[in-house]
DNA sequence: ATATTTCTAGAATAATATTCTAATAAGTGT
DNA sequence: ACACTTATTAGAATATTATTCTAGAAATAT
């Protein structure tokens, strides 16, 4: 059934195998913290012995460094799929363009930190992890990548004059900031109102923070 | 020479040593992290007892929590000196007194930020603490009053129509937003232009983006 | 001056992370 | 199918670190 299934190496069952744990490692560092997770909880939860999971991620900030890891590259490919899909409007000009480009960032924030709440949490509070976890160069490589995805995108828009000629740091806080910092206190639960309710008002809020005019 | 040694009771003193154990803290919080950083880094540092740390504090993340909840409270601290200094602008309208308070918590957040970098990074990456050690009590009643302080302040603006009519939390992360996205990648060295150089830029997005017109 | 409370100290203990050695399974070339 | 190499699993042994506990010192109140 799986489409991978005719190609099932096991270097692919064993990735698979690793993501399972990522997941369940995921929901104990959702429901403990990570200081309160212990090994011997996720062992027990993931049905594999110690040895196996040091084996696999090395040690426990390492494993918290890859669900963070494992969460980012989820997300690109979800933002990736959103722009990808605006370039195929022909009939609009460069500022319509850009619009729905930069409508889409937030789309795509909004749709995955809806739909993958604790992921989204677990991201927003431990990037720090993958420092000190001395992942950092396995996340850099991944998403040196992406960013450049996100850059060259950016940069013909800038360029025609269609966004306002500011740093791309600025013009991606100023995109994605409110988004984020409502998710971040709609996630612990301090807004009630769900952030898929406001994914309009962000996104048109967006816009208008960067457009040329 | 001291202003309080005068009134040198016991307590103060005793709250003043707490403030330096927990500044002691935050260094090595932030050199090793939390995770890293042992009670006897701290009791080393800080020429305690272990003893004297758990009689104060409780225990590791309580320690932690205590730091967040510290800096929140010199920031809320800074923002209430802010917003107060706008009140006296007698001879603005409530658009311009709403602009003028707008920007003054843009502001009060890229000063205290910029001035305590080990602490606003500390702040962001680690409230997530305050729930796990137990202490979200504290910080509940701590910030019930000055969120309340807030709440009052928009409030007016709102009605008459100065401010578009939105929910707080909303109004909140379209002004606080922005700046505290930009914050983050700026104390964590991914973006060089330092975030006091975007001060005006983050306050007329701010003013933009909740203004009524 | 004495009693009471708060604070300090560090050894003893408990909890937990990490390492290590050996066994098993999987993959590869003949 | 067989030997050979590599990857994975297992869990006991060890090391590290957090936390507790008991007793004594210092401060404060009566």
């Amino acid at each position: 059934m799986k489409e991978s299934s005719q190609v099932n190496k096991p270097q692919a069952k064993t990735e698979e195998k690793k993501r399972q744990i990522l997941l369940i490692a995921l929901q104990c560092f959702t429901d403990h913290g990570i200081a309160g997770t212990t090994i011997d909880m996720i062992r027990e939860a993931s049905g594999m012995s110690v040895g196996s999971l040091y084996h696999h991620f090395g040690n426990k900030d390492k494993i918290a460094a890859a669900v963070f890891i494992q969460g980012m590259r989820e997300f690109a490919e979800l933002l990736r799929v959103y722009l990808s899909q605006t370039e195929n409007l022909e009939y609009l000009d460069a500022n319509g363009k850009a619009e729905q480009g930069v409508k889409a960032i937030v789309y795509a924030n909004v749709d995955w930190i809806s739909n993958n709440p604790d992921w989204a949490r677990f991201v927003f509070h431990h990037r720090s992890i993958v420092s000190t976890a001395g992942s950092g160069n396995k996340l850099a490589s991944d998403m040196q990548v992406f960013y450049l995805h996100i850059i060259n995108w950016f940069k013909p828009y800038t360029q025609q004059g269609a966004l306002r000629p500011v740093s791309i740091e600025l013009l991606s806080s100023l995109i994605s900031g409110p988004c984020h910092d409502y998710a971040r206190h709609w996630l612990a639960g301090r807004y009630k109102t769900p952030l898929v309710e406001q994914r309009e008002e962000f996104a048109t809020a967006a816009w208008n923070a960067v457009k040329a005019a």
